[in-house]
DNA sequence: GAAAACAAAAGTGTATACACTTTTTCCGGT
DNA sequence: ACCGGAAAAAGTGTATACACTTTTGTTTTC
């Protein structure tokens, strides 16, 4: 892989951390992905620098960068951010729902069903997880899409949920069912199983650490 | 000034942004601020990469920084997001809000009081953003007071609200008055009290912004 | 044989160099 | 005088250089 301009390595990494190719704590030397992206290192410090404030990646001084390990508090207040955010965000989702609307979120609903049908794992987590930004896009407000979208890196670089069958299905039922509260402009039941959905998906936290992988270049070019 | 390690210079440029000191549409050349913070530009230039993640600042390419302007509609949906993330917040606050608490909150908007009877006003800029920032601590969420500071610089950036004296005393009152519902409990009143002074300082907003110094045709032909 | 001490290697942090792009300046043509 | 365009200046984008720190591996000492 070669010419990359900092913003597509940053796309890069992210992909590799969300799907969990690196794994947290793995340490991510410069010299190494600057190499693998065919870049001098300062490309990729820019790049690792926008992770870190993404809190993809965590730099310890004079030491270097590492793929975060949140803390189980912070994963909690991550999950508890979204739920604010994303309960609001509903309600007022079906105060200005309209048929194109829910056509969408249906679409991308049986999307994400056959994703998991064809045991997709990659592509449905991130389709799982886009749901979610696809509503703040339909509601038109960009800021809101894009503070989703890193608030749901975060989620699933601090999960594994999706990386089981079972749990991604049952994300792809709620998904389902919160569309059709949406859709019969039932503002209170959807916001509700909003809710319990994002508790869901928050109880399915798996704190049991894997082995890191060393081999970065590895993980990088698996896909 | 001088001996900055980069997050210094993003201090310094957050507060001289968001105190419009600098104003929307000016460049910020690298190498002059390299010169002003006695440092190289390779530092200076990640300060701007993270000030443009935090979108105080807007990189456009091979031409450089500028302080960011925000269009109307972006600061709407900043304020859009504020209103979301916050009437929640303030609901949560309320169900684990403890004595300690309120009088922290006391502690604060007398403080803001203070600043406001001193006329100081870059003071008291920063105190009345700070309230929300100090509501999402006490909650302990760090996370959330995080993405918070980070959103109420952006409405900083995007209003002169705070600029006016009547405008800062009204906004003093009215935490006055979301602290008084949340000491009393008043979950449904705290939360519209809090939705409705959002609302507020969203309607100061001015959009009778004076283009960027740098278009000086528009700028002339306006007089 | 284990621990401490030192030397070598690897890696990060900042400055500088240089190619390339944009902006400005200056000049000749109309 | 004004416009267009070339040359110069200024500025950005990326690579490289180098000092300093951490890590690693080896040797010395008890």
């Amino acid at each position: 892989m070669e010419s990359s301009s900092t913003s597509l390595i940053v796309q890069a990494l992210t992909k590799a951390i969300v799907e969990h190719r690196l794994h947290p704590g793995s340490k991510l030397a410069e010299q190494k992905l600057a190499d693998h992206f065919g870049v001098s290192r300062t490309l990729v410090r820019q790049a690792l620098l926008q992770l870190s404030q993404h809190q993809l990646v965590t730099l310890e001084p004079a030491r270097g960068a590492f793929v975060s390990a949140p803390s189980v508090a912070e994963a909690r207040q991550v999950f508890a951010v979204r739920r604010m955010l994303e309960s609001e965000m509903t309600r007022a989702f079906v105060r200005q729902v309209t048929p194109a609307k829910i056509e969408a979120l249906r679409e991308h609903v049986a999307q994400e069903k056959h994703a998991i049908l064809q045991e997709d794992a990659p592509g449905r987590t991130e389709l799982l997880g886009d749901f979610h930004v696809r509503l703040a896009e339909l509601m038109g407000n960009e800021v809101l899409a894009q503070l989703l979208s890193q608030l749901i890196s975060r989620c699933a670089l601090i999960t594994l949920m999706y990386q089981t069958q079972g749990a991604a299905e049952h994300s792809n039922d709620e998904h389902g069912e919160i569309v059709r509260a949406m859709a019969a402009r039932n503002e209170d039941l959807a916001v509700r199983l909003m809710n319990e959905h994002l508790l869901h998906v928050e109880e399915n936290l798996t704190f049991d650490r894997q082995p890191p992988s060393h081999d970065i270049s590895k993980a990088l070019s698996e896909h």
